[in-house]
DNA sequence: ACATAGTACCTTGCAATACAAGGTATTGTG
DNA sequence: CACAATACCTTGTATTGCAAGGTACTATGT
């Protein structure tokens, strides 16, 4: 798969999954390559971007089965954010399949 | 609409477009700024790529209405990439939209 | 003659981000 | 004690969308 083809998708499907409950950055990482390929070089980075723009928040949690997990929850404001790129999500993929399908101006 | 998000769409785009039929630079910006806003220091950039890479071709057509069109037509190769980007393309955005819906690993 | 708009081409430089490649530290198994 | 698996991180590079600028032609209005 293209890796460009992920650009701005990969936020979207990390807010996403903590949406839906908090995560530690390996398991997103394990999580997001089970749909697509992905390395933890991509996701570590994103997820301090996210935070520093305080979509999302963390927090540490003791292991037994390794070192410590740095655990993410989403804020207020990442839900925000999530909701409305998942609404430009839609309608971008929509307008892609129309414009392959050659609908519209020809 | 993020930016980001086109990245990797915009070369199938121009590739399903010229297969259609051949068009000039300045034609395709208009088509596929009926579906998403583009600018043509993108698209210009993308030809030149895309025609480095052989996978369309270029013909100059005089024009009464203006400057000479520089038609762009798409190539044997060309075909070939665009079936194999559309398919990308559809396996990706059905692997985001599952990824959306929480599908499978939870 | 000159300004303006529309058409049509192009380039330079910047910003965003996916990823390869490397690093550190912990726990458990052979 | 070596090794794998877990879990975190960073640096540098490549790609590419876009703002901003440039050139030049045709047509219209003043």
């Amino acid at each position: 798969m293209k890796s460009q083809l992920k650009r701005g998708t990969l936020e979207l499907c990390v807010l996403s999954i903590l949406w839906r409950g908090d995560c530690y950055g390996y398991e997103i990482v394990n999580r997001i390559s089970d749909s697509m390929q992905i390395t933890e070089g991509t996701v570590y980075p994103l997820l301090k971007r996210l935070k520093d723009n305080m979509l999302i928040d963390s927090y540490i949690v003791e292991s037994q089965e390794g070192p410590p997990r740095k655990y993410y929850t989403i804020t207020d404001q990442g839900r925000v954010v999530k909701t409305e790129q998942e609404i430009e999500w839609y309608s971008f993929s929509e307008a892609i399949n129309k414009l392959l399908k050659g609908d519209g101006t020809e």
